[in-house]
RNA sequence: CGGGGUGUAGCGCAGCCUGGUAGCGCGCCAGUUUUGGGUACUGGUUGUCGGAGGUUCAAAUCCUCUCACCCCGACCA
């Protein structure tokens, strides 16, 4: 390709809505284009990539036995009704009506319209297992898009979904898409780690998030730093803590003017965050429960619906919090008793001396505040989310923070969809079963968005050779030196039959607006051609991750890209 | 949805407080110059001042309504 003829429009300038460095960089070198609150255009540069992902995800997809079909983006009403998600999904789910009146949504996933495709030709235990996938647009009205393509409404996503005769065919089958993401990253040069996640709305008793690491990605994680251990802090169990040694300490109330936060507090008072007691007043279902958490840890509203078999689980209003602790917001605790249904404690309150509190009155805490003595709860219970340091739940080594971007999920899914659906099948020995589904997703935008947040420098993006738009840059200094344009045409023409993508940046630019270009763009592989170097015979090979620069005879070039590109 | 903010040339912005008919930088076009990290200079092109209504002799500027977009939060296969 040749940079006069590219559609690569490129900025010198930040966009003015672009926070993230994957947002501004695909921005600022041409890549993409925003139309609309988190719906962009994909230009050449960017098409190219999403070209290179969706080729690896299809052949590790094949590998794993999974056919490719598409399916539509307009979806009828009629099957979500049937699934029971019509009413459940919110307004992230467009819906839309037709010219007849009869209603449609953009799809934001696929499981209704192929279990309907399935259950209408797959009656046999013969025809099992089935692995369909496709890699299609999907449409979520996001409450607020941000990060430019990380979080998007309208994005670019692989999905598959299987179907198996049972459980144990259903986990093989799972395990067959977990081995072929990891190969699926592993190709696109991505440093990730796979861990346990929780399985959230779409149901399900097994569930694996793919992260991207990289410190701006929106997911918390801990891994175990002994053993294999690895989990979204919103899944991570924790062991149950021994009780520590009652010390002693005397109630106290104090008087703390507009102190609401722990953090307020405990400047206030100078102590610690880890000897509060937090007290969170939720609303479940329409009963108002108290949460205590130490001050330091937060509250993992997931552990804590399950634990209370809640549907619908929201912080309590100002109001509610007043008629709960009879104080405003931020003055609530556990001793006197509290108005509601139970009082929920996380493990690491149980035996905690010494804390402060809430007083159930404006402006006032209590310190030297004792579990037990002076309050007691319904029950103890794993509530909080995993933080660096605690301990793994599998071998109690240590564990670590660190922060991903979700670029893939898989899902066992059981019979959920089937049996709602009615996606059954005869086995051998002519019963009717529901079969036993799981779906697995894998966000092609986003892993081009979370390549570039892992892979950048000041200068621009430096892609991973698999995942970038073109494998070499040449970049001829002197345009208007013959013998430098010539030569630059000629490797272009070598590379270019050699089978490599090339890049060949025939403006009449300066070498700087040149160089400065192609590190935007982030070409793995840059080749200066200046009048000073040819007369020697070599060219200058740059490589753009690591910077560093070799000086190649001419003749040699070929082969030392076929040596780096491979 | 709650809080905060922004809409003026393709992009980034100034002008608004104190109304007088629009400007800067970058880009783009022509040329001179320069020639290994966004060269310098000359000339040129570019606008329903987000939209609607109102006040006024006169509105980018003041008032009302409205739309879009961004950030924080809640939300989230």
């Amino acid at each position: 390709m040749r940079m006069t003829r590219l559609h690569a429009p490129t900025l010198k300038e930040d966009p003015k809505d672009a926070e993230v460095v994957s947002h501004r960089y695909l921005v600022r070198g041409g890549y993409i284009r925003k139309l609309a609150a988190g719906i962009y255009d994909f230009l050449p540069l960017a098409t190219r990539t999403i070209h290179k992902i969706a080729n690896i995800v299809r052949a590790e997809m094949s590998r794993a036995g999974a056919q490719e079909v598409f399916l539509p983006a307009v979806q009828p009403s009629e099957i979500w009704v049937e699934s029971g998600r019509w009413s459940f999904y919110g307004p992230e789910l467009l819906r839309f009506k037709d010219r007849k009146g009869a209603e449609f949504c953009l799809g934001p996933t696929h499981e209704e319209v192929i279990v309907d495709l399935v259950r209408r030709d797959v009656r046999s235990w013969r025809a099992l297992p089935l692995n369909l996938f496709q890699i299609q647009t999907k449409f979520r009205d996001e409450i607020r898009p941000r990060a430019g393509l990380m979080r998007g409404r309208e994005f670019i996503m692989k999905d598959a979904y299987s179907f198996d005769v049972d459980e144990a065919a259903a986990l093989r089958s799972y395990d067959a898409m977990y081995a072929a993401y990891e190969r699926i990253f592993r190709r696109c040069g991505l440093d990730f780690r796979a861990v346990e996640a929780d399985t959230g709305a779409i149901g399900g008793s097994r569930s694996h998030e793919f992260q991207v690491l990289a410190d701006s990605g929106e997911d918390a994680m801990v891994s175990c730093t002994a053993c294999s251990y690895a989990a979204n802090v919103e899944q991570a169990e924790l062991p149950t803590p021994s009780r520590p040694a009652t010390g002693e300490s005397s109630l106290a109330k104090v008087h703390t003017p507009d102190r609401r936060t722990i953090d307020e507090v405990s400047a206030f008072l100078g102590r610690p965050a880890q000897a509060f007691i937090k007290t969170l007043i939720v609303h479940a279902d329409g009963k108002l429960h108290a949460v205590l958490l130490r001050g330091d840890h937060e509250l993992n509203e997931i552990k804590l619906k399950k634990r209370l078999g809640a549907t619908l689980l929201i912080m309590a209003d100002e109001a509610e919090v007043r008629a709960a602790s009879g104080a405003p917001v931020g003055f609530a605790g556990p001793v006197g008793g509290l108005k509601v249904e139970s009082v929920l404690a996380d493990h690491a309150v149980a035996g905690m001396t010494d804390a402060v509190t809430g007083a159930n009155e404006g402006d006032h805490h209590l310190t030297g505040v004792a579990e037990g003595r002076d309050f007691q709860v319904t029950g103890f219970h794993d509530l909080r989310m995993a933080a660096d340091g605690d301990a793994c739940p599998r071998c109690g080594g240590t564990m670590k923070g660190f922060r991903g971007i979700e670029v893939g999920h898989v899902f066992y899914l059981g019979t959920k969809y089937s049996k709602a659906m009615n996606c059954a099948f005869l086995n051998e020995t002519g019963d009717e079963k529901p079969m036993v589904m799981g779906c697995y997703g894998i966000g092609v935008t986003r892993i081009m968005a979370a390549a570039i947040e892992q892979n950048h420098d000041a200068d621009g993006i430096c892609w991973p050779v698999a995942i970038a738009p073109f494998h070499v840059a040449i970049l001829p200094l002197q345009m208007n030196v013959p013998e430098v344009v010539a030569a630059a045409e000629k490797l272009y023409a070598e590379l270019s039959d050699a089978g490599f993508e090339v890049l060949l940046d025939d403006r009449e630019e300066r070498a700087g607006s040149k160089f400065k270009d192609a590190d935007l763009i982030g070409i793995p592989f840059r080749l200066a051609i200046g009048a000073r170097g040819l007369q020697e015979g070599i060219v200058e090979l740059k490589h753009r991750r690591g910077g560093e620069v070799v000086k190649v005879p001419v003749g040699d070039v070929i082969s030392q890209i076929r040596g780096l590109v491979a």
